[in-house]
DNA sequence: GTCTATAATTCGATAGAC
DNA sequence: GTCTATCGAATTATAGAC
């Protein structure tokens, strides 16, 4: 009952009706998070979610309204940045570069990242998103390490990384393994704040 | 060079009549190439290239086949990269930086390296032909600078440049001039060669 | 060489039966 | 809540008139 099209979720007092819809809806949210990421916004259709998601493409429907809100959905990402502040400036680098390997090939279920390089390129929507996740996650967390200027500057770094490595799958950088690709490529990122890592 | 629809350019003696053609055929991959690196490949319709270059869409599919056909003809593409054999191996990192924001930034009609970071992301084909820019024109311009594994994330480096600066559009690296990204920048790509430039 | 008309798909979205 | 049927729009590609 409670969660209907328009409704919100708070029912008050049916926990339990909830439930069956809310499977559905995240294995529904799960699909097209894993189509996005794997395809792009405009390769990605309601009707390979659903059967992804082994129901009907009209359920898709009922439960987002619309791609582009469902795809709203999948935008809601959380970088999920390390706590940077008793880490002394010398080793914030190499431990950013370390973090982010982790994060793209620690949890192969987790495609939010993959994702988001990969539509932000055709999609205005996901770029503004990424520039979002600068300033609210990024930013604040790197603040008191470095200006905004390099902070941008990492970000190139890292998402270059990315791109490279595991979406256009460059053989020089895709066959590296984590290590090798974070021994060489912390010299790099603390070059972007100086010798000394400030 | 003649070049007739499905003829492979060798006939012989007739100069004056191909040119007819072949202005309303480069003008269809100017067209093409614009809205590819500004739309990606898949947004890209035979419609809208056709209006650009002021032509019916059939005769798109007349001069190149297909919409595939067309895209790869766009995706010939030459870096024009520097002479680096006499340049110093500690201001090499410096003259590529430079060289890279000029390549995107002083052409404003050259949409080749747009086009194919734009699509590379969500193309197959695309990220082929990245990857062979790489071993073709990159990897033999610096083989002698660097090791393979180095070069590769030197490419990571740049192309993340151009998608922070150029695709994403982040604010605090779009919004900064060439010469601070290339002083802000090139340490970065130093320390990925050593203090010493190598 | 250029354009009209249209075939053949594919997709997002809607309506409604059960 | 779930599914069938379908509309309407957009696209690539082809056939053929002029």
């Amino acid at each position: 009952m409670t969660t209907q099209t328009g409704n919100d979720g708070r029912g008050g007092r049916e926990d339990r009706a909830v439930r069956r819809s809310d499977g559905t809806r995240a294995a529904i949210l799960a699909a097209a998070r894993y189509r996005f990421a794997e395809h792009g916004y405009e390769r990605t259709t309601i009707r390979a979610v659903a059967a992804d998601a082994g129901i009907d493409p009209a359920m898709v429907m009922r439960y987002y309204g619309s791609k582009d809100r469902l795809f709203d959905a999948a935008l809601a990402i959380d970088l999920r940045l390390p706590d940077l502040r008793d880490v002394p400036r010398a080793d914030i680098p190499g431990r950013l570069v370390r973090h982010f390997l982790a994060r793209w090939e620690g949890e192969p279920t987790d495609d939010a990242l993959l994702l988001l390089l990969r539509c932000a390129v055709t999609n205005e929507r996901a770029a503004e998103r990424v520039r979002g996740l600068l300033t609210e996650q990024v930013a604040p967390a790197l603040g008191a390490f470095a200006d905004e200027r390099r902070i941008g500057l990492l970000c190139s770094q890292l998402l270059g990384l990315a791109l490279t490595r595991y979406l256009l799958r460059v053989p020089a950088v895709a066959d590296l393994t984590a290590d090798e690709v974070a021994d060489l490529y912390t010299p790099a990122v603390s070059g972007l704040f100086g010798r000394d890592g400030g």
